[in-house]
Formats: structure tokens, C-alpha cells, sequence
DNA sequence: AGTGAAATACAGGAGAATCT
DNA sequence: AGATTCTCCTGTATTTCACT
């Protein structure tokens, strides 16, 4: 019989909330769980994956068209209805939680942002808190029309002049954060413009090639900006 | 102390991508 | 095409851990 200890619930619970994830991003999410900043290895993360098949609370497939195999949580284990793989936008998923594992792995909790309260707001992909700062998620694998950044940002701004927001992070490939930057430039003033970073952290395929630092090395040149400008 | 589950380490296999 | 390399996944033996 398997075992299930609280850490194991608290992995599947975060598992409903990016819906799927790879293998990779189980590593790290397993180690943050450990109180760990540093991912667990592969193998282990696999017999966890195995484990938690065996008890009924994790699904597991490796759809032939991309590398890693693709663990979500069961509809017994979370009441969501399991993930469709060949939706456009499973890759889009699978980064995301590659990007929240990281955030949980530095000691923050990880949420859904709201759902849109207006036709002009704009759903972020994350939500990551620690220390009572909210910081809003993107992950960008291509970029959008010019048209849409400007109503996106335009909705950042408000929501980190006047609701509390801290910081808006994109987490993107090397084209997407070209336009990130470049469209920011373009639609934020120049009092919030600091407060939205974006860094490359994916290549084209979508595999994570930034280091294990490189969400701390975004924070530290993001205080240094504001120090200099207090 | 004894038992079964989990962690760990190492060897190896399947499949895709790349090279010649 | 055939060989090679790479990445991801699996089998299994051994050690460690947790519980009664």
C-alpha cells in the first residue's frame, strides 16, 4: 500500500492549481516541499510520480510530439477534469508550472490570478506571494500583437499603482522578450516601468534554459534599480 | 526489533535528433 | 540509411526511514 504523507497532498494540490507539469517541474516543487531551494533529483522524482499513480491521485502520459512526460493531478484527487495534451496551449501550461515550481522552490506560495473582472482587465498566468508582496506571473513562448500589450499593460499599470501589486515578471524566449521590453517601453510610465522585468528564460522549444538563480539575479537588479532611483 | 515503504544509486532501454 | 548521441524513462538491488 503507498503511503500519501502531507507533503505528498500539498504536491497534488499544487498540481490542480497549474494543472500539468513535467517532470522537471516536479523536481523542484518536491524540493521546495522539503524546504529546499534546490530540485530533487530526476529519479526521485520519478518513483514519486509512480507512487502517487499507484494511490489513484496522479496521471501521468508522454504525448510523442515533445520530450517530457506530463503529470496531472487525477479528477478523484482534485475534481478538475483532466487536462486536454493537444490543445495549443499545453505548452504554454507545462512553462508555466516549469516557472511556479521555481517560485515555490524560493519560498513563495503560488496562486491563480482572478478571473478578468472586466472586458479591459487581463488574467496573468500566476500569482506568486511571499512576505505579503504579490507578484504577477507571465510566461511569454511568442509574442503578441502590439495591439494587445498596450491593453495589457495599460491594465498592469493600474493594477501596480493602486492594487497592491509589487512586481509583474515575464518569464520568456528570446524573441517574446525583445517585444516585452521593447512594448513596455512603449506603454508604461516611466514610474511603473521598473516594476514590470522580464528575462529570457526558455528556448524555442519551450525547455527552461534559465539557471536556478535567474529569478533571485531578476530580483537583485530590480532592488538595485529602485535604489537608485530612491 | 521487525516490517514494509521510501530513498538512493547504478545500469540500461526506447525513441528522437543529429551527423556522416 | 546507418551510426551515434542525447534525453528521458525504467528495473532493480541496497540502504534508510517510520511505524507498530
Amino acid at each position: 500500500m503507498v503511503q500519501v504523507t502531507e507533503r505528498d497532498l500539498a504536491m497534488v494540490e499544487w498540481l490542480g492549481v497549474v494543472r500539468l507539469a513535467e517532470v522537471d517541474a516536479i523536481r523542484w516543487a518536491l524540493g521546495a516541499m522539503l524546504g529546499s531551494a534546490e530540485p530533487i533529483s530526476t529519479r526521485k522524482a520519478q518513483h514519486w510520480i509512480m507512487r502517487m499513480v499507484e494511490a489513484g491521485l496522479v496521471a501521468r502520459a508522454r504525448p510523442t510530439f515533445q520530450g517530457a512526460s506530463i503529470v496531472w493531478a487525477t479528477h478523484d484527487a482534485v475534481g478538475r477534469q483532466p487536462p486536454n495534451l493537444f490543445r495549443q496551449t499545453t505548452r504554454h501550461e507545462v512553462a508555466v508550472a516549469t516557472v511556479s515550481a521555481r517560485y515555490l522552490a524560493l519560498g513563495y506560495t503560488w496562486q491563480r490570478d482572478r478571473r478578468p473582472i472586466s472586458i479591459l482587465d487581463h488574467q496573468a498566468d500566476g500569482i506568486a506571494t511571499r512576505e505579503g508582496r504579490a507578484e504577477l506571473v507571465e510566461v511569454e513562448l511568442t509574442a503578441k500583437s502590439t495591439q494587445r500589450y498596450m491593453h495589457i499593460y495599460e491594465n498592469y499599470s493600474t493594477r501596480l499603482a493602486r492594487e497592491g501589486v509589487s512586481r509583474v515578471a515575464y518569464y520568456c524566449t528570446a524573441d517574446a522578450d525583445r517585444v516585452v521590453s521593447r512594448e513596455a517601453d512603449r506603454f508604461i510610465f516611466r514610474t511603473e516601468r521598473q516594476r514590470l522585468v522580464s528575462t529570457i528564460a526558455f528556448d524555442e522549444r519551450g525547455h527552461w534554459i534559465g539557471n536556478s538563480l535567474s529569478l533571485t539575479a531578476s530580483f537583485s537588479s530590480c532592488s538595485v534599480v529602485q535604489d537608485a532611483n530612491d
